[in-house]
DNA sequence: ATTATATGCATAATACTCTTATGTATTATT
DNA sequence: AATAATACATAAGAGTATTATGCATATAAT
């Protein structure tokens, strides 16, 4: 894991790349996408991700839509249309903040 | 400039590694080179930084050296033993990070 | 059978960090 | 003379994450 810190900041943009991937996703799903994808290195903790997907609905960036597995409840996010704009904004602006990053920070692409 | 809650988690990353690539730096002078070398993209503020060099300074990281300069004040940090080595897993987790969110978010290396 | 784990949502108290504003003071520039 | 730059610092407020808690169903393990 991570410290903390370091991925704060991060959480409304994998989010919303995960959603630009999978089309339709809910809110515990995305917890363990991420898990899965990076080794257990970072772990979305429902504290901060429900308040930030009920933000990003807040924001009309996503939808939802609930739905029901036998007696339990989902609730399925998707990006709008202007989500899908945010979503690409967001994985740009964050690819351009790893470059300036790996510059000043002088971090060499590792050969091998 | 980015949106700032990118840059979150990243202050005591970019000044420990500014400090070890300087020895020796004051507060301002520190802000002044993270905006030249990002081109304007980072510029810390006093209220962040501030704080976050007392607070370096008390875990031990960071000492400190108050010299006069005419009749104003500046506070040159350094880092202290502990320090180098906090810089230095600092940087490395920093940019294992940086790959982990690079593969997550599907970013590609820029060809050309 | 019963207990523990996993699934699935949500919120509240707390802590932490950054933004913004303010304060003080010296030095350089227009 | 006024403004900008240098140089420190802190305080109020905002925002976001951590940690803890709560509720409930479903599945796996003992």
């Amino acid at each position: 894991m991570y410290s903390s810190e370091l991925i704060k900041g991060t959480l409304k943009t994998i989010v919303l790349k995960l959603l630009s991937d999978n089309q339709k996703m809910y809110g515990y799903e995305i917890t363990q996408k991420v898990k899965d994808l990076t080794g257990d290195k970072i772990q979305l903790t429902e504290g901060a991700l429900y308040p930030a997907l009920h933000s990003l609905e807040a924001e009309g960036i996503l939808s939802t839509e609930v739905v029901n597995i036998g007696k339990r409840v989902r609730k399925y996010y998707t990006l709008t249309k202007k989500g899908k704009t945010t979503s690409e904004e967001k994985v740009s602006e964050f690819s351009d903040f790893i470059n300036t990053m790996k510059f000043l920070l002088d971090i060499k692409p590792q050969v091998g």
